[in-house]
DNA sequence: AAAATTCTTCTATGGTTTTAGAAGAAAATG
DNA sequence: CATTTTCTTCTAAAACCATAGAAGAATTTT
């Protein structure tokens, strides 16, 4: 029997380009979780250099709604977006998704990546080298 | 000579998901460099857990070859391919990419998301450690 | 209240990604 | 040499992404 059972497409949880844009705007806010306005929104993005027209915010934030990327409430006739997913979370995912599907899930392989390409100086190894020791007293594992 | 100066579209230098499959079947091939026949890539990808038609295949490489990402060679009627970027490139552009769109450009920020994330073992931290020994002496900066 | 402004939903287009069939050329096989 | 197999190129469709205009409802302004 040739059940045709749609399978659901599986969810993308991964915002898309724009997707973490606004995310971003979101979550950058002065007190995040606040709900913004569409026309904040739009205004966050103009100034992250992403000008776009008003309807085009809208359509995107309905789709990241029904993505469960945002929660929705109403203000006089106009509608207030918050992020419904936290940035950490977001960060996780994403480098989940990296470390697996581009390094094979070789932790090491994506430092030294990152370290010979992007330009950390000492500070940032000295700090990145406190956060290690810490981790490595904190789990044993 | 007015040649038609091909500012084309901005050139996506980074590999949708399907090819960087290909890339990885590629990549991994006894030894690299070696050019394979479209029939030992879909056995690749077949092997990773995607099968797909053998024309689909060759639609993708078409595509990747016309985006720089591949090399063409020819064998009687049959064309090899080959990889025309190298691993380490793609994966220093992913990891770029990451770092700036995802996490704002803060090294620390992505290593500690991984760390927390990614199981990495007591083992792993040390030789990160190392690692970050090793880049600290040679690139004071 | 009439006019202007503000917002939303609907609809639409162009681009990219993934997937694959049809048609036809070339090579291998019997 | 006729048939089968193996390749390629062309064409195409469905899904997703980015962008935005038209139409209409609600609110504000004059």
């Amino acid at each position: 029997m040739e059940l045709g059972i749609e399978l659901a497409r599986k969810k993308k949880l991964q915002p898309t380009e724009l997707e973490l844009m606004i995310l971003k705007v979101l979550w950058g806010s002065s007190s995040a979780e606040l709900p913004m306005a569409v026309r904040d929104i739009r205004d966050g993005l103009a100034k992250a250099g992403r000008e776009l027209a008003h309807t085009s915010v809208i359509t995107t934030l309905n789709i990241m709604l029904e993505k469960g990327f945002l929660k929705r409430s109403k203000l006089k006739n106009a509608f207030l977006f918050a992020p419904k997913v936290k940035q950490d979370a977001v960060q996780s995912r994403v480098i989940d998704d990296v470390l697996n599907r581009v390094f094979d899930g070789s932790a090491q392989s994506l430092m030294l990546t990152l370290m010979d390409h992007a330009d950390v100086d000492s500070d940032d190894l000295a700090e990145i080298r406190r956060m290690i020791n810490r981790k490595s007293k904190q789990k044993p594992e």
